[in-house]
DNA sequence: GAGGAGATCGTCT
DNA sequence: GACGATCTCCTCT
């Protein structure tokens, strides 16, 4: 069970710089939702930095109701609809007025692991497949946030620095030992930066390439 | 185990 | 009216 010893909540200015800094340092850092009585929280492994004048961020067109988060101040939720099935959830960059934001690709489930495995519709099997169905909990944008009861009714433009927010990036003294960057997934325009940061040899990070 | 297609809907043109 | 920062299932090898 996952007991760290404290949880040290991430102050602003750790959001308020380039998105590609906070996608690397988000890495190894504790994703964490409150819910009634249980804790979920998971392990950050995968991120991808999305830039101001980037092509392939959403807030490239300019700003509407939608991205409107990307352009506020940093360390907010940005939670957006994709393919007409899945949530992505990601955290707002730089100063109040300027746009980007850290998706966040996959998270190594911490505690509350039974709770994720029911709002992913996932039976967890015995020790043989085990393994198999906790990486299959977590890894992917879409799964984390369907893991997680991410919607963006309910989480969009929540403050993950205030520690009254029941959604929060915390520090529990984890070190990477390496991490490395690779070119992001799933888009087409400004495709070939490498811009997605993941843990080396994690088992939980959503594609190995 | 790799590859392809369908699901399904909010957002912007 | 088109398309997308994805996932799952199905088929073929």
């Amino acid at each position: 069970m996952y007991s760290p010893r404290s949880l040290m909540l991430l102050p602003v200015t750790f959001f308020d710089r380039d998105p590609r800094k906070v996608a690397r340092a988000l890495l190894g850092k504790v994703l964490v939702r409150k819910t009634g009585k249980t804790m979920l929280a998971g392990r950050i492994v995968e991120t991808e930095a999305y830039l101001d004048g980037d092509p392939a961020a959403h807030s490239y067109g300019g700003r509407t109701k939608r991205n409107d988060v990307l352009f506020g101040p940093p360390g907010r939720s940005y939670v957006y609809f994709i393919y007409g099935n899945h949530f992505c959830l990601n955290v707002s960059c730089l100063p109040d007025g300027v746009p980007g934001g850290v998706l966040f690709r996959a998270v190594e489930p911490l505690a509350g692991i039974e709770e994720m495995a029911r709002a992913r519709g996932v039976v967890l099997q015995g020790a043989g497949d085990l393994r198999t169905d906790l990486q299959r909990l977590t890894s992917g944008p879409g799964r984390m946030a369907e893991a997680f009861g991410i919607t963006r009714e309910r989480d969009n433009d929540k403050d993950f620095t205030d520690p009254q927010s029941d959604l929060f990036i915390a520090d529990d003294g984890y070190r990477v030992r390496k991490a490395v960057s690779t070119v992001r997934i799933g888009i087409t325009k400004a495709a070939e930066m490498p811009f997605r940061y993941v843990i080396a040899e994690n088992a939980f990070v959503s594609k190995l390439r």
